[in-house]
DNA sequence: CTTTTGACGCGTA
DNA sequence: CTACGCGCCAAAA
């Protein structure tokens, strides 16, 4: 990782736990600060704002209270956002939101996604 | 040191 | 459903 992310940092934090959002699954900005200590989720807002591409992380698994991708002022990454979760079977519900109680992450023991409802096809 | 810049969430009307 | 306001903090220049 690059220098210039320090591993006390709370950037640092909301970007591993950002990593270990497992594939198909969501998390919501302020579950994202809740878990990782930061102060709210604009907090991780603004980490994302600043993640740097290096990293790797599955940032696009991170979407707003609304099941709904966050606009930004620049960039395409809404649209690979919604590209990338299609790509792992998170797709959007009839109203245009990602359906939060089908697809998001619980970092509960034992209640881990595998072993419950199935993903795609619901539709 | 100061200033600028952002991917949000929630209550209320 | 929309609109408005408030709270909140780190990193780079």
């Amino acid at each position: 990782m690059p220098a210039s992310i320090n591993c006390e940092g709370i950037y640092a934090k909301i970007y591993r736990c950002i990593t270990s959002i497992p594939e198909g699954r969501v998390a919501t900005y302020g579950q994202i600060a809740e878990l990782c200590g930061a102060s709210g989720a604009r907090q991780v807002g603004y980490a994302l704002s600043a993640t740097p591409v290096e990293l790797d992380i599955p940032w696009h698994r991170v979407i707003n209270a609304k099941g709904e991708v966050s606009c930004r002022s620049h960039g395409a990454g809404d649209r690979i956002q919604l590209q990338r979760l299609a790509a792992e079977g998170v797709v959007p519900g009839r109203q245009g939101r990602i359906d939060l109680t089908r697809y998001r992450w619980q970092p509960s023991p034992g209640n881990l996604p595998e072993d419950e409802f199935d993903l795609p096809g619901w539709g």
